[in-house]
DNA sequence: ATACTCAACGAACACCATTCGTTTTAGGTC
DNA sequence: GACCTAAAACGAATGGTGTTCGTTGAGTAT
């Protein structure tokens, strides 16, 4: 019998958690403080943090749990096949690090805990379609892949990178301190090295093949 | 009056522990589990843990230590001025993550806690004037320097990956196991990508400033 | 009604980073 | 040499962490 509403049973009639919700609790806590603790997350819902392991079986899952997360929130157009595969590689680069922008701070735990998601491979896939399709070797595929990956948690990592590394006060001379001052500044800075790195990439990827 | 070599006593004659000692203890186990714990250093060097913090804040500054020897241990052959402005460039990202690549499982850690030190703050301002030689404009420097960043932290982490990541089971379609089956695996795959990374990057530069 | 499962709980564990007071020694000063 | 101060080790204690395990009681199926 449950008088109040409220009341704490042994096992509620509609359960209380699911890993989709412990992975949004944990990164709405990651979100403000840029770290997260299991007891922290089982706190925001209202839970003891014993009850979590019913669902997974510890803390590295629940990082998975959020990897997940951050991708299935990223809307997936579907992909126009008529466009060419230099944009449509654009395409899916910026939507995979769209992914990242959106929790700066889940960044550099993912590259903590690094094991691959499914949808990361997914995105992997589509971008070996264009790429095939671009007509770069078989042999060469994955180097190629590799480099892309490489621009994009580069670029992931950089969102999260605190605002005065890139301060004057920093820089160890006075040309890299001028640069910082003639700059733009945060964000957009971000934003603006990660587009000139898949122009400089997909730049020189489409002169080599043009060239054979 | 100390008659058992190996007998602790409250203050030794010579410093049982020092920033570097400490340092290369941890990174040692870095190095073999890609964690560390501060007691685990303490252990390692025969001391209880809080004698460590005689000499250090806390585990951030145990990580910046780190980061520092590692830089260090990196041989600095004095640049050729002779040298054109990319080929001395190359060298510089080269090196870079030669020390990263030199400890791979450090580099999470690194990326974790996120603080510039004064030694990777030289190179960007040796890079800062290569460029600004090769004729990059002010405004535009600091976010070539950041694009080239990215390139060498995402092929730092990239070294840091398992290798199970880049394996035909992760696949998640034809294509892209495909092209893990046609390619080299594990560190070299890993030195590849980078160097046809600032391959690509730095090709698209050159054209670039060439056209004006 | 009975058995079984699920999903919560609470107690307990080992470890962790860190603080603080204590102890002994080294080095410098009178 | 006596005295003081600072250094560098220790041990004890604290509050937090991730995790395990046995318990409980409601829901569901037989």
């Amino acid at each position: 019998m449950c008088f109040t509403k409220g009341f704490r049973v042994a096992r509620p009639a509609v359960p209380v958690l699911s890993v989709a919700k412990i992975a949004s609790a944990a990164l709405a806590i990651v979100d403000r403080k840029g770290e997260f603790s299991v007891n922290e997350v089982a706190r925001a819902l209202g839970v003891r943090p014993s009850s979590l392991y019913n669902h997974l079986t510890g803390k590295a899952e629940i990082v998975e749990a959020m990897r997940s997360l951050v991708f299935q929130e990223l809307d997936p157009p579907p992909l126009d096949d008529t466009d060419d595969w230099e944009s449509q590689l654009r395409e899916l680069l910026r939507r995979y690090r769209d992914a990242f922008a959106a929790h700066p701070r889940l960044v550099p735990l993912l590259t903590a805990y690094t094991v691959s998601s499914p949808d990361v491979m997914a995105l992997y896939e589509q971008m070996a379609a264009a790429l095939a399709r671009a007509g770069v070797p078989d042999d060469e595929l994955l180097t190629v892949i590799t480099v892309l990956d490489n621009v994009v948690i580069g670029s992931a990592l950089d969102l999260a990178a605190p605002e005065e590394v890139w301060s004057r006060d920093a820089a160890q001379g006075p040309l890299l301190a001028a640069a910082i001052e003639a700059s733009a500044t945060g964000r957009e800075r971000a934003d603006r090295a990660f587009e000139l790195g898949i122009d400089l990439v997909l730049g020189s990827l489409v002169r080599r093949l043009a060239a054979g």
